[in-house]
DNA sequence: ATTACTAAGACCCGAGTAG
DNA sequence: TCTACTCGGGTCTTAGTAA
């Protein structure tokens, strides 16, 4: 993540309070001026700095404008979250609850990647069983979700082979009814809203987790 | 709370980065102008700035300055992280250990005012027992406090009486053992590091607290 | 080394106004 | 009304430099 403009995250911040859960919302510029304290024409003048730099979209229509924050623009929120916590050592550990989905196979090709797998021994402290369980997160903890993909996590590096290049990814401990185990994201923010977990355990067989199962996930930010 | 100035957040938060735990810091201009991408002049000037605004105080030593946050930089801070977490919706039940120790009586006769007591019911939704139970915090959860008191809470309405003013508090619904209860602070700040606890329960005796007795409260921010 | 003043240039803001 | 351009004025930044 390249340096965040303080006025951006500003702007942002007190864009997002106005729309609330709402995707987009019509927000013109005399109204946002009001709410950062700057004249109609600043206000113009910083959405199209916004739009531009890839945080903002919009709608126009009938000449006034419909907003909406882009991904790019929640990570800058989500970051500044989890930057600030770390900075005032606020230590979290979050629920997030999903449902068990079959994945495709790809993650127990992944993982089983000899270098991958020296690193989640020296930096996670346990030899993943060789698979991975998908869960698809709820909606309504997306917000947990940004935040996980916005802080740093344990690194892990990526490599290349003779065919192909595999990318860092980082993880995050936590369990699954007390069992330790881990979420792995690519470094790279994909938003997905599936994530990925290894364990020492084979969790579905041990905690009988057939697909659509409901769960929940402890994991350590 | 008066509106902050962005530049004076990213700052403060810039500077807390670098202090960590230390309440004092060696910090040159040159230094702080570089982790903002800043000329060392202007982060004198900001330096002198902030230390205008009562944010920062200084001591300087042979030419070189030594920074330190003050309590109302502190709360630019935890109130920001507050606001930020209220605009993501990240909802939160921290919790906060400390020790039991025995106030000077003075909880018992504020919180029995009738118009306090009104409120409690209307806005908390119970009748306290007529006493306070004051937990001293632990330093440790020194930034909870610190995110406690920044944070708006349920507010009760200030009054007079014949004699004399009885300030508006704020209250944060939350539990001891199980047990409801409500933590309440003024709703100006003032740095203590004793929490007053109501409860509709004598919780002295049904949790059997004596001074000194280590809990753990719960409350919902 | 420091901190911080001065001065000049860069940048930002908002009034006026067009579309 | 809306958005957003131009441009004059003011603020902020930094190079030079003193202490």
């Amino acid at each position: 993540m390249k340096s965040i403009d303080p006025y951006d995250y500003w702007t942002l911040k007190t864009i997002k309070r106005i729309m609330g859960k709402n995707p987009w919302i019509s927000l013109s510029s005399r109204e946002l001026g009001e709410k950062l304290s700057v004249s109609q024409q600043s206000a113009s003048r910083i959405i199209l700095k916004l739009i531009d730099k890839g945080f903002l979209q919009r709608k126009i229509k009938d000449r006034r404008q419909n907003l909406s924050i882009t991904d790019a623009g929640l990570d800058i929120l989500f970051y500044e979250m989890n930057d600030l916590a770390s900075v005032l050592e606020i230590e979290k550990t979050m629920e997030i609850r999903g449902n068990v989905i079959s994945g495709l196979g790809e993650g127990r090709y992944y993982i089983s990647r000899k270098s991958y797998i020296i690193q989640f021994q020296e930096k996670l402290g346990f030899i993943p069983f060789l698979g991975t369980l998908n869960v698809k997160i709820d909606p309504e903890n997306e917000g947990k979700l940004r935040r996980l993909r916005n802080s740093t996590g344990i690194h892990i590096d990526g490599f290349v082979t003779d065919d192909r290049t595999f990318g860092p990814v980082k993880a995050f401990l936590g369990s699954i009814e007390g069992l330790q185990c881990a979420a792995i994201l690519p470094e790279r923010s994909v938003y997905s809203d599936v994530l990925e977990i290894i364990s020492p355990f084979y969790l579905r067989e041990k905690l009988k987790l057939s697909d659509g199962a409901s769960i929940s996930l402890f994991v350590n930010i």
